[in-house]
Order: C-alpha cells, then structure tokens, then sequence
RNA sequence: GCCCUCGUAGCUCAGUGGAUAGAGCACAGGUUUCCUAAACCUGGUGUCGAAGGUUCGAUUCCUUCCGGGGGCACCA
C-alpha cells in the first residue's frame, strides 16, 4: 500500500522484510506471522513498537529477547537507518523504535501529500467487496422514531466507512408495505379520516392510535376531498368492515405519504438511500413457475425452495423446513388463509438481492428482531448458492431516552413516541449523529435530551467540532507566504507535543480499517475525540504563529494535516466540520 | 425452559492474547499581556461479574455458573 517508510504500514512492511531475512539467514524454514505496530503510552517504551519477536520466536525456535534483538540490529543496518534513531529490546521480547525527527517530518509530508484522500482506500484490493447494506427499513406506518435514528446513524456512518476504506456499497431501505400491519394502519388512517368529516368511526383495538393519523387524515381530505364518506358511512364505526378496494386505496396513499416523511426526515438526518424496495413489488410479475398462484421473486424463491424439497404442507398451512439449517423449528411461509407471511416476504426479498448481485449483504435490524435470526439465516443458506457467510445480521440495540434523568417510555401504537424530527429539533443533527454512534451497537445507549441541549463541554460533539473550527481560525491567521498547502516540511526538530500529534494522525488508516471490519463506527468517533485532545494539548503548547518562518510553516502543516483528519473523520459519521463556532 | 447480548473506576462507557487496563462525566484546585478558555494542567479509586481451562502471557479465547436486558407468532 505505501511504497516508504513514512507511515506505520511502510514501518511494518520493512520490518517484515527484515524479519524474514533474519529467519532466512538463521536456516528456519518458517514463515513469520504479520508484523503488527503498536504505539505504546509510555515514552520509555519508543515512539513504535512491536511483539513480532514473541509470536514468531517459537515456530523459529529462538528466544524471543534474542530474536528481537537480531530483528532490530538488522532493520537498523538497513531500513531503519534513516529513521530511527536507536531500538530497545525490552520485557518478554518486545522490540521498541525511537524514531527520528526526520521519520515525523516524513509522515507529515505524506500527510499534507494525500490530503483529503488520507485514509480512503485502505482496504486491501482482494479484500474490496460489492455490497448491499439495509437498514432502517421500518414498516411506513408512523413517524421514524428515536431508536430509527440511532440505527440510522449507525447504518450511515458504517456505510460511508465501509465505502471510503474500498467497498462498493448500496444502501437500501426494505419497505415494508405489505401485511397485516399495513392493513391495520389503512384501517387506522380510514378511521381518522371518518372522524375528521364527523363520524364516529373508531380506530381498531389492534389500529394505530397516534395522533399523526389525525394530521394525516387532515391531508388526505385536502387530496381526495369527501371520496370515501359514502363507504364510511355505510360500514361506521367498523373500518375492518371496508370494502378491500377502498382499504387498498386509503392504504397506498397513506403508504405515499408516510414515506414522503422518511425522505424527508432521513435527508435531514443525511442518511440517504441509493434504492428503495418496497415488499408490495416481490410479489408482481407472471408466475412464471406456476408455484402456488405466486408470481415474482416470492414464486421464484418457492420453487428454489421446492427445488431443494424443504417445503410441506401441515394443517392447511405451507411450511419451510429451516430446522434443515439449524433453526430452532419449521416456520410457516403461506398461512391457512392463503397469505403469504413475512418471512416469504424476506426470503425473496434475500434472493433478489442475490440476484442482483451483491456478494456480500448486510442487514441491520433492530433489537425487536433478534429472535428472527435463525430462521432467517436457516432460509438464506437454504438458497442457492447456500453460503451462509454472504449475508450479515446484525442486531441493534434499544436507545433509553432520558429526561432529567428519568426513562421516557415510547410505543407507537400507542402515539407515545419521541420522533426523529422532533430530536433534530432539539439537539441538532451534528450531536445526534454523534451521540447516536458513540456508543457500540449491541449496547444500549442511554441519551438525554436535557444533556445533549447543553451546548457545552458536557456534549463531546462540540469538543471534536472546536478543535476543527480552532484550527480554521489558526490558518486563518497565518502571514502570506507562510508555506502554501502541501509545500516542502522544513527541518525543524519536531517536539514531543507534535510528534504525539502526528502518531494519532498516523493511527487513522488502521481505526479505519477496524471500523469498517468490525463494523464500528464507534471507533471512529473514539478516535476523534482522542485526536482533538491530542490537538488541543499541542495547542496549549505549541505557538503555531511563532518568530521563526521554518516553526511556524511545520506547524502549520501539522494543523491542516489535523484539520483534514477531522474533517474527513466527522464527515464519515454524518457530523459537520465547522470553521467557526 | 431455549436462543442472543451485556457485566470494566462513584456514574456513562471505550479497549485489548502482551510490558503499570483507559476516556468522559462528577468532585477539588490551578492556568489567559499570546493563534477561539466550547481549551489546558494537577489531584484516584479497579477481585476487568464468579470459577475452571488453553497459553510463555488471559480482562481479551473456550466451558460452566451468577446477574441485567432482549427475543422465542400462521405480527412486521
């Protein structure tokens, strides 16, 4: 990936070169594991250092202190020697690297080199996959809510890291507009909309009963005028009793409108999605299998399933056997009435996404769905090509939301529900976007509005954004001439607050790395708070507008190497850099 | 009962097969003739839930147990 010594993969490449050239010389006919970096906390324990030594003296049969010893001697006769200044072999066999001033003025170079590509692409080429990411994908029933926000940050942030590190990545939204629970929320939103032209229709027991349906059906009298008082009438107060015609009209422009929410809502959020596959659409098509009166990819993946004889019929009812494929039972996929259930749903929905050639999905679901794991990876591996590893579930968790402290409960049937809109309005996107990822997703996260309202130094998003807006100010104030962007980095001797500076920038490739493959954008947000401290610190020390040209110009490259970290950091968890504040 | 997940400082939580386990908050005190004090500095506590196992080395990996949360529909 880097063809010098100016960065820790550079670093750890030539040691690595080093390394197998000991164990060459030395007659083992061994390959050493890969040589890892680690920046140590203590300044005693060098600038870098590494236990390569130790995991690979074993299979060399050598002893760990004396191999790292021959390592260092031998990197420093040639790599090293224009970087290092001298190595230490310390505790059980680690080997530690004092850099030079000349390793630091080197990395900034690079860094001010790459500018806002610093970090993009880190993913080895082998590695780089085309791939589906979904998340979100609530029913369009009622107004996205808290806990949607957080698995919307979430999905954002992970998406574009997994897309700057070098996947190619779709972000998809499943509607949900097909079921029960559509039916339930068309009869809810009729219901209203009775109410709304004086009559005493009555919102189901199993309806939705949130007061955004009075709003709605206000709307929908605005579109469609009187249209459906007369059937109304003749069914009131009983909305089950609606005719399926004006159910599946009422339902629709409902659906319409509640998406145009989530666009919405989601934009403001800047979460945006690439496609939008609404359930309703896996069932259209010929059926072209003549599959049990089913068309689409809901009947092509009946006759997969056929195909692989894992389907039966059991009291009137059609049954998938995942217990094939590990789960806990058989689950029914077309119920006694004829209906097909979700899971039908989901299986064609997995096999389109297949189809359209994704070789790796990511599905990001909430904690509510947790037990729908097994049958769901049972009926993928079921699917041709039945390789589990393609597909990826992961399980967010609950956000509790605080007030003064106190839980706030929600539901959304019950119309108690905190919305994404109504958290923007109160704390802003750029805290809620990194609050809502501070945090690992399979945690809960506690967020308190009181708390996050506080613009102060309670709210860790202003502590990152500070650092980025001081040092616009900085740049700012530079003299003309004081070194354009990119220009040659004087050689200065580089001071203890720079070079722990110019470390963390170093670390960013690799918390990259470990956000995307672990799927962890907390990482990244963990990261920036540390590299705004850092910069902080360096602040506090170092005068970048100094007396002395050469001090002023190195500093001042160290802070636009900061600045674009940042930036391209906080960019990557949907969070605004400022230039002021 | 079965499955998943979490258990780390007073609180909220990071982290890791490595050398003396971290941060924020809270609490107390200090720093500004100077590029943004939304900052910095100084104060300290941990049986890393418990017990076994693997390892040169375990808080990290494995097993069992305890405790919190979630899930176990012909809802989505």
């Amino acid at each position: 990936m880097s063809d010098d010594l100016y960065d820790l993969n550079g670093l750890a490449a030539s040691l690595q070169a080093a390394l197998d050239q000991e164990l060459a010389a030395g007659g083992a006919d061994v390959d050493a594991p890969p040589v890892e970096l680690d920046l140590p906390a203590r300044p005693e324990h060098g600038d870098v250092t590494t236990n390569a030594a130790m995991v690979t003296a074993r299979r060399a049969g050598r002893a760990p202190r004396d191999l790292a010893e021959a390592l260092g001697a031998r990197w420093m006769a040639g790599a090293g020697a224009g970087v290092c200044e001298r190595f230490e072999v310390a505790g059980p066999g680690f080997l530690n690297l004092f850099l030079d001033d000349a390793w630091y003025r080197g990395a900034l170079d690079r860094l001010l080199a790459e500018g806002a590509d610093y970090g993009r692409g880190v993913l080895p080429a082998a590695r780089r996959l085309k791939m589906n990411v979904e998340f979100v994908s609530v029913n369009p029933t009622g107004p996205l809510h808290v806990g949607h926000a957080r698995y919307a940050s979430y999905g954002d942030a992970l998406c574009r890291i997994l897309a700057f590190v070098g996947h190619d990545v779709t972000r998809e939204f499943y509607v949900n507009d097909y079921g029960t629970q559509m039916t339930r929320f068309g009869q809810s939103l009729a219901a209203r909309y009775g109410q709304r032209l004086g009559l005493d229709t009555q919102v189901p027991d199993e309806g939705y009963q949130g007061a955004y349906l009075l709003e709605l059906a206000d709307d929908l009298i605005a579109a469609v005028g009187d249209r459906y008082r007369d059937a109304l009438v003749a069914i009131a107060p009983d909305v089950t009793a609606l005719p399926v015609d004006v159910l599946a009209e009422i339902k629709l422009w409902g659906r319409d409108a509640i998406l145009a929410q989530f666009r919405a809502t989601l934009e403001r959020l800047r979460v945006p999605f690439d496609v939008w596959t609404p359930e309703s659409t896996l069932y259209e098509g010929e059926d072209e299998s003549g599959h049990r009166g089913f068309g689409g990819e809901v009947g092509k993946s009946l006759a997969d399933l056929d195909g692989e004889s894992l389907l039966y019929e059991k009291e009137g009812a059609v049954w998938l056997s995942t217990t094939r494929y590990g789960d806990d039972k058989d689950r029914v996929l077309i119920r006694q009435t004829g209906d097909p259930t979700y899971f039908l749903s989901d299986i064609a929905y997995h096999r389109d996404k297949m189809d359209r050639g994704f070789e790796h999905m990511i599905d990001i679901w909430g904690a509510d769905h947790h037990g729908y794991v097994p049958r769901m990876k049972a009926a993928f591996t079921a699917l041709p090509p039945h390789d589990p590893d393609r597909l990826e579930l992961i399980i967010g968790q609950l956000v509790n939301l605080l007030e003064s402290g106190e839980a706030r409960r929600m539901s959304k049937r019950r119309g108690d529900i905190v919305t994404v809109d109504d958290l923007i309005e109160a704390i802003g996107v750029d805290a809620a976007r990194f609050l809502l990822v501070g945090r690992s997703h399979d945690t809960t996260l506690d967020l308190d509005i009181d708390l996050a309202v506080q613009q102060n130094n309670q709210n860790p998003v202003y502590y990152v954004q500070y650092a980025h807006a001081r040092i616009c100010s900085i740049l700012r104030n530079l003299p003309e001439g004081a070194g354009p962007e990119g220009a040659a980095v004087p050689a200065v001797p580089v001071g203890p607050h720079e070079r722990a500076l110019l470390r963390a920038l170093a670390r960013f490739p690799e918390v990259l790395l470990a956000a995307a493959d672990q799927r962890a954008p907390h990482r990244l947000h963990g990261y920036l708070g540390e590299l705004a401290a850092e910069f902080h610190v360096f602040y506090r020390h170092c005068r970048v507008l100094s007396d002395d040209a050469d001090t002023t110009a190195f500093r001042a490259g160290v802070c636009r190497a900061v600045r674009t970290t940042l930036a391209t950091g906080l960019g990557l968890l949907g969070v605004e850099a400022p230039e002021a504040m």
